[in-house]
RNA sequence: GCGGGCGUCGCCAAGUGGUUAAGGCAGCGGCUUGUGGCGCCGCUAUUCGGGGGUUCGACUCCCCUCGCUCGCC
């Protein structure tokens, strides 16, 4: 009894979610959420780093870009170094170099994206290392110790993420797939000092979605997640979905949007309540030659960026477009110069922090609608972005 | 001076008589949403150094010419 009190005590002071400011007319709000390696400002946008790098960043970068809390991967720090020299370097964080929050993918979505599946089954799924070919085994429980051993803040359970298009009765089966797999992580899951969140599933059938954020919420995890978008489909399906399950979110824990990066989706979803964002593209697109500027995406390559003086982006306080103009960058990025590539990634990274930053402004100073559009003239919000 | 070889897109390069002249690089654009710096998709030579000729038909054969290149004197 004492013992499960003083754990529920730890609990709360390690994972406290608070929610500071709301928008009188959507479900949009400000909060934050504290970790044992500190306070998450919420709307926020996690950087991905899968490998305990977000690719071409620094820590020192990041940090200067104002990331709160980056992601990194099971399924790639398992591959390669594996969780025994992560363990041994005294967890993640000390790993990697990053002392602030950390959030761990389960890998689920990897081993259905990546790799070459051989079975999966109820107790988990078999693959093959798609490094060398050999043959890994990952279960709910699996996927747990390997997290528990990465030493993240937060912990994801381990999911099956089915692609865009599947049947009715595909994801209705990988739902429950997902939500017997949860239970089974939670009862594996012990570190106190990890906050676990579940994971809804549920494509693109919305009875589903609601069976599925119904199962997750019955386990009253300190987070949770939407996941299984942004798997192929329209982003008008993701739309549909966070606006179906806002409703269904509680108030009391962060909600967190997986693999969504654009500022209209972001937009939209922290409309309805979400709070948390993780994306592949800023630093894809950076890697790829292309910069997110408003509601744009300049592609670097093009000539027109020849003999162009300006900085990218005179609103942009990052390094990119602080010290260097745009011929410079088209330069570097012709020439596959890494640099270019370090810098477009970071001023993509600094610009979804900053529209992060500027959704929780306009929520705190209650111009923030449902069609949150700083970049349009007539934005109410238009001010703080 | 004599003899041989070669000239096809900015670069490299298929094609040696038959309908719309491969391909690569470069160039011009596009795609990228729980990460392979991977990659994918369009567009880019009405014309084969130039000029004549043979032929139903010529990048392909013949002649002249220009340019490059190798060998011999």
């Amino acid at each position: 009894m004492l013992k499960s009190l003083w754990l529920f005590f730890i609990d709360l002071k390690m994972f406290d979610f608070q929610i500071h400011s709301e928008c009188s007319n959507t479900a949009a709000r400000v909060g934050s959420f504290s970790t044992p390696h500190g306070n998450l400002r919420t709307p926020q946008f996690m950087p991905v780093g899968t490998l305990g790098t977000v690719k071409g960043i620094t820590a020192t970068q990041l940090k200067e870009v104002n990331a709160q809390m980056i992601l990194a991967n099971t399924f790639h720090l398992h591959i390669q170094p594996g969780e025994e020299i992560v363990k041994n370097a005294g967890g993640l964080h000390h790993f990697m170099g990053w002392d602030q929050p950390i959030l761990t993918d389960s890998g689920g979505y990897q081993v259905f994206s990546l790799s070459k599946l051989n079975k999966i089954d109820d107790q988990g799924v078999s693959f093959k290392n798609p490094r060398d070919g050999r043959n890994i085994d990952l279960t709910p429980e699996k996927a747990m110790q390997i997290q528990m051993d990465l030493g993240a803040d937060v912990v994801m359970a381990f999911d099956q993420c089915p692609p865009y298009p599947s049947t009715e009765v595909e994801v209705e089966n990988a739902c429950k797939r997902t939500h017997h797999w949860l239970e089974r992580c939670i009862k594996a899951h012990s570190r106190q000092d990890q906050a676990i969140f579940g994971i809804i599933q549920g494509g693109c059938y919305p009875h589903l979605r609601e069976e599925s954020v119904r199962r997750v919420l019955s386990f009253d995890l300190p987070g949770v997640a939407i996941g299984g978008v942004s798997v192929g489909e329209p982003s008008s399906e993701i739309h549909k979905i966070v606006r179906h399950l806002g409703p269904f979110l509680p108030a009391k824990v962060p909600r967190y949007l997986m693999g969504i990066g654009t500022v209209r989706e972001m937009a939209i979803a922290v409309a309805n309540g979400i709070d948390l964002f993780d994306c592949v593209l800023p630093t894809r697109l950076g890697r790829h030659g292309t910069a997110l500027v408003r509601d744009e995406r300049w592609n670097l390559r093009n000539s027109c960026f020849k003999n162009d003086y300006q900085p990218l982006d005179t609103t942009c306080k990052c390094e990119a477009c602080l010290n260097h103009s745009r011929a410079y960058l088209h330069h570097l990025i012709r020439n596959d110069e890494l640099l270019g590539l370090t810098l477009l990634s970071l001023h993509n990274l600094s610009h979804l922090i900053r529209f992060s930053r500027a959704m929780t402004l306009a929520i705190e100073d209650r111009c923030f609608s449902e069609d949150f559009a700083p970049w349009q003239k007539d934005s109410i919000a238009r001010h703080t972005w």
